[in-house]
DNA sequence: ATAATACGCAACACAACGGTTGCACATAAC
DNA sequence: GTTATGTGCAACCGTTGTGTTGCGTATTAT
């Protein structure tokens, strides 16, 4: 375990909970996941590229892309009859704040609830 | 930063990300997340409980509650009249691997990319 | 016994989501 | 110039999610 900063003081707490649901949004869907994990290659992929392989058509990855980008996960950019994406690397250290946030939120849970039995059991 | 354990060996990644999908879900709205923050104090609390300070009716606290047991995160118990709910530790430390499996792969992507970027400039 | 509290169930409305199809348009490729 | 490829736009549809209201039932308090 051991989680650093993210839970610490609480101040921000509220704010960025706020913040996160669009990110989380985003996250909960297998086909977006896929898309993401393809797109982490580093490798900058075309709307066609990204439909190879998915069962669905490729205006339904069009649209998850526009989903990912609306969450700040991704951009795209014009290359001549293409539109490729790439990862958004500041918006997504910034979206990683929020899983590290929630996960602090749990590991100090769980502490708290360690301590809850300890005492029921004096 | 630095992150070690989590997203080490990448094997079980396909079947982890399926299996991510419902928690990001139940973690993509505002209301479940203030829920789990006030679970997290380690205090069993009733329906009502939870619905003081919210703006939607119990009923839609109800819900949104049963929505986050159908994700693993929380459980509920009978007690009296009552029916009080705790987080369920141990799927919660399940969840939380999903967790720290994404912001491992973003880490991951992160690098590739800047060698990306370093071989583009040679 | 009566009243207050806590909850369950069911029906309903509405918006958002995920996917499809059909067609038009721009850019490469030949 | 023709053809093939890659996209964009818009309409449409079924499903799911979120919230409501109304009413019934169980438990606790007085």
């Amino acid at each position: 375990m051991s989680r650093s900063a993210a839970g610490g003081a609480g101040g921000a707490a509220q704010l960025r909970e706020t913040e996160a649901v669009p990110v989380f949004a985003a996250l909960a869907d297998a086909t977006r996941l896929r898309l993401l994990r393809r797109l982490s290659s580093g490798e900058s992929l075309s709307i066609s590229r990204l439909s190879e392989g998915e069962r669905v058509t490729r205006q339904a990855i069009t649209r998850h892309l526009y989903a990912l980008g609306r969450a700040g996960l991704v951009r795209h950019q014009r290359k001549g009859r293409e539109q490729v994406w790439d990862l958004d690397l500041k918006r997504l250290e910034k979206a990683r704040g929020y899983l590290d946030h929630v996960a602090a939120q749990w590991d100090q849970a769980a502490l708290r609830l360690k301590a809850f039995v300890e005492e029921t059991e004096k």
